[in-house]
DNA sequence: GGAATCCACGGTGG
DNA sequence: TCCACCGTGGATTC
């Protein structure tokens, strides 16, 4: 069991404010990536929490000669359906104020994934499916449990930029990053523990 | 030498 | 009808 640390105990479970604790990356092409250390308090616990209570799923598909797991646990929460915990709730309603101008709609969805170990991964991505492909969209990334590298890299190549998100921090992609650029977070063979990601994402946006 | 990264493979679904 | 998507494992690079 993680003991939280110093920095947590002053603050009450949930997320903390955002204004004026953003660092914005300004990608290019229209796109923008923003990263709030530390933005969920109470990270361990909440992270215990949700490993213990969300229903996680095993996805399997066919690739090539046979068929494979999806190398993470999933979980999803569409429109209308409560999340798994009241502080999530509130974080996405902290997220949807400070992003009204970029956003101009709710956040309504919200996918959760375990990576269990270094073996999990998600390959090269955009979150574009459901959007026009001149549509831009913004989605916002909580990690919780252990530090793993999140890559972005230009569509159509380029040098990938690389973060290491650890518990409670906040990443938002935002502007024609979904379009322009797409993202990973690749396995590795360091020994890491659990990891879980929080997606929150307007509509249709997958 | 070990770890990270790159690349090609092809069925599926939008 | 067409094409973007995506996990694996071997090759290559770091």
């Amino acid at each position: 069991m993680l003991q939280p640390s110093l920095l947590e105990l002053g603050d009450p479970p949930g997320p903390r404010s955002l204004a004026g604790s953003i660092l914005r990356h300004e990608l290019g092409r229209g796109a923008f990536l923003d990263l709030r250390r530390a933005f969920l308090a109470g990270a361990t616990e909440l992270f215990e929490a949700l490993v213990s209570q969300v229903t996680w799923r095993e996805e399997r598909r066919p690739m090539y000669d046979r068929v494979v797991a999806v190398p993470r646990l999933v979980s999803f929460y569409g429109p209308g359906r409560a999340l798994p915990d009241p502080r999530l709730e509130a974080a996405r309603a902290l997220l949807e104020r400070h992003y009204r101008r970029e956003l101009g709609e709710p956040l309504a969805t919200a996918g959760l994934c375990l990576y269990r170990d270094g073996r999990d991964s998600v390959a090269w991505h955009g979150d574009t499916i459901g959007r026009g492909a001149s549509e831009d969209t913004l989605v916002a990334i909580c990690s919780l449990g252990a530090t793993r590298r999140f890559l972005l890299r230009p569509r159509g190549g380029g040098p990938s930029l690389a973060f290491d998100l650890a518990a409670g921090d906040l990443l938002v992609m935002g502007g024609s990053c979904q379009r322009t650029f797409e993202h990973a977070v690749p396995k590795t063979c360091r020994p890491v523990g659990p990891r879980i990601s929080l997606q929150f994402r307007p509509a249709g946006v997958r």
